[in-house]
RNA sequence: GCACCCGUAGCUCAACUGGAUAGAGCAUCGGUCUUCGGAACCGAGGGUUAGGGGUUCGAAUCCCUUCGGGUGUACCA
């Protein structure tokens, strides 16, 4: 039993005679764990609304709630307070009932599955085959599996779907690169750290010249806006104040277009510098000043067919899937399917024709568009060239998982902002007449440095995945055997078991750092922060799973045993009921997160579950009482542990025995 | 220009989507300890929720406005 959704239960006839229909989800919303303990487990909030509507003073509405609806067996205090908040205290017998159930509940800890389950698409991490994983690909990555897990676990029918960048720009750049100046014994050797250096070598390229062709534009409208800005200020307004206004706003709004200007030419500079000054690219430039275009060309070669380039592509993606690949098994990424672009690349023109033939499709200046009304742009589906876009490829996937899987939901872990792409191809979507399915853009902000901008490396680039992985991984190692050496029994581990143990902490830092903030902001990485031993990281939470083991070793439980010889569990201090309840909240944080997609609800929760058992294990000896007291803590121990366990599972992050 | 997002303690973030006295963690200062493994626990200071106005029983949350920051904006993904 869900102590929350059998509150809601309760109070639904009651609620129902009051307000209309429409309104009684509402109402039921506001019956919420308290905010506070001094005001009981559960409040009612309901009254102060409805006594409105009424026309009844709130307080009077409350106690006439309270009269009418049956709590007598589940709370052992009901009271009226304030404005009109009921408050619910639960009885200790029904906590004991519950927390029994959960107990004795291996598998689910007493939580049930969903009787409506849906049938949930998530499509996440997508990751471009031709480029290293990036910082940018754990969040999508993170969140996307945690969230999977949750609903599964809560009973959904869940399907996740990586959806590779496999058929871009990106393969005509290393396409090109390949042909043009790729050593082959280099790429022999080791063909991935050849593709990603080649792919490295043709954006520098592309963006030197880039740049050389932009700076002379960007310089002249610097000039003008200077020359804007200097009449602004010699501009003397006199004695009209609305002139004044307008000058003041208007010279605020030039100066910061200058910044923004000096600090595009300065990127531009520093581009063009970063080519010239090394004579070997300097000279690799001029030999190939058509190289955008020549990508370009690669690319559509290999979308009409030609082998060559198919040949190579296929051999380009099998370096690069294992590069994939061994992130994911570091990260214990899983998905049901790897479904590209590459895949739905012969679907793309049935897909634009049926548009058209539906009349959704028009030409404007030679492209391809469907114009929507909440949006000035169009979408795009084929460009004036005749190339589809990656909006033709999404469009495809959605019409490919409508015929093959008939979802209710699809879930898109993507960047933020990608917000007006999604807002334009869901619209879109449901005009095409899939109107029965749910499309979420389940989106995240940037990862960002110390200094408040996307994280980059001090050369400017964007940070490899991996590198990160193995600095997380590094970081974790010199804690562990710095803290191992220092116990107080001497050392406990040898090198291995410290390799091992550094790595679960390690990732398990990194994503939970992800995890535990709310995705929508932006989040500032600093790997101190991350592999912080104390405070809400990950390592917090596993010490706290650690040290409950530490009991059982100690005490040599034997676990099957505790389990099988359950007692009523002992509220003897208050610690001890509050661990109760928290332990008994689990199914509400897991609600919560699927309610809106958020993990760091789940993360918050079990924080204050390892908070919640660390003041009871302070409070509470259990290894030095007896009987059925000593049976009753144990139990608390063990309920913890598992659910320690399973809900860190559920983010994708594993615990250790000892560490 | 237009559209969207954001501004909470010195720092990093919460706040169950309108509920009661805005909470954690770092950092700082002070305490607990011959420990069930101190990677722990307890306590203190720290806030006009960017500013102003409004809506109502009640606002960090909704509306208006000013300021400050970010993102996107017709053929990249």
């Amino acid at each position: 039993m869900n102590l929350l959704s059998e509150l809601k239960h309760r109070f639904t006839p009651a609620l129902s005679e009051l307000a209309n229909p429409q309104d009684l989800p509402a109402l039921l919303a506001m019956i919420r764990p308290a905010q506070d303990a001094k005001f009981g487990d559960y409040q009612a909030n309901c009254a102060m609304p409805l006594g409105k509507r009424v026309g009844q003073p709130p307080r009077e509405l409350a106690n006439q709630l309270i009269e009418t609806v049956t709590l007598d067996d589940l709370a052992e205090k009901v009271e009226v307070a304030g404005p009109g908040f009921i408050n619910i205290t639960i009885s200790d017998q029904i906590l004991n009932q519950e927390l029994t159930q959960a107990f004795a509940d291996l598998q689910r800890l007493g939580i049930e599955a969903s009787p409506l389950p849906k049938k949930i698409i998530i499509d996440f991490s997508s990751p471009n085959v031709a480029k290293p994983l990036h910082v940018g690909h754990i969040r999508s990555t993170a969140i996307g599996d945690s969230l999977s897990r949750v609903l599964r676990f809560l009973g959904h029918d869940v399907i996740t779907d990586n959806h590779l960048g496999d058929w871009g720009t990106q393969f005509g750049m290393i396409l090109y690169g390949y042909k043009n100046f790729s050593d082959a014994q280099a790429y022999a050797e080791n063909p991935i750290a050849e593709l990603s250096s080649i792919y490295r070598t043709v954006r520098h390229l592309i963006d030197y010249h880039n740049s050389v062709a932009k700076l002379p534009d960007a310089k002249a409208l610097l000039e003008k806006q200077e020359q804007l800005f200097a009449e602004f200020s010699a501009t003397d307004p006199g004695e009209d104040k609305a002139l004044a206004k307008k000058l003041k706003k208007d010279t605020k709004s030039i100066k910061s277009k200058i910044a923004a200007q000096k600090e595009m030419i300065q990127s531009l500079v520093q581009t063009i510098e970063t080519v010239e000054s090394d004579p070997a690219t300097r000279d690799l430039a001029n030999r190939h000043p058509q190289i955008a275009q020549n990508v370009l060309a690669e690319t559509a070669q290999l979308h009409a067919g030609d082998i060559e380039n198919k040949e190579l592509w296929s051999d380009f993606m099998e370096h690069g899937m294992q590069e994939i690949q061994r992130v994911y098994d570091r990260l214990d990424i899983k998905f049901d399917f790897v479904l590209g672009e590459s895949f739905y690349h012969e679907q793309l023109s049935t897909v634009v024709d049926e548009l058209i033939s539906k009349e959704m499709a028009t030409e404007s200046e030679g492209a391809l568009c469907v114009f929507l009304e909440n949006h000035k742009a169009p979408m795009i589906i084929r460009k004036s060239d005749g190339a589809f876009l990656y909006a033709t490829t999404d469009l495809a996937t959605i019409k490919y998982r409508m015929s093959e899987w008939k979802p209710d939901v699809i879930l898109y872990v993507v960047d933020f902002r990608q917000g007006e792409h999604f807002e334009k191809l869901f619209d879109v979507a449901r005009l095409w007449g899939y109107t029965d399915t749910e499309y979420q853009h389940v989106k995240f902000g940037t990862v960002m440095g110390d200094d408040g901008k996307p994280f980059k490396t001090r050369a400017g680039d964007t940070v490899g995945l991996e590198p990160l992985l193995d600095e997380a991984e590094n970081r974790a190692l010199a804690l562990v055997t710095q803290l191992d050496e220092g116990k107080p029994g001497g050392p406990e581990f040898d090198e291995e078991q410290r390799k091992a143990i550094a790595q679960m902490v390690g990732i398990s830092a990194l994503k939970y750092a992800d995890l535990s903030q709310n995705r929508t902001s932006d989040y500032t990485f600093s790997y101190d922060k991350m592999v912080e031993l104390k405070g809400n990281t990950a390592t917090y939470l596993q010490y706290g799973y650690a040290r409950v083991n530490g009991i059982f070793r100690k005490g040599e439980v034997d676990i099957d045993d505790l389990r099988e010889n359950a007692v009523p569990f002992e509220f003897t201090e208050d610690i001890e009921r509050e661990l109760a309840l928290k332990l008994l909240r689990f199914e509400e944080a897991l609600q919560d997160v699927i309610s809106d997609y958020r993990p760091n609800l789940l993360a918050n929760y079990l924080f204050e579950l390892t908070q919640t058992f660390f003041v009871f294990f302070e409070k509470c000896p259990v290894l030095k009482t007896a009987g059925s007291l000593r049976q009753s803590r144990l139990q608390f121990c063990d309920l913890t542990a598992r659910t320690l366990q399973k809900g860190l599972s559920l983010l994708g992050i594993g615990v250790l025995q000892k560490m």
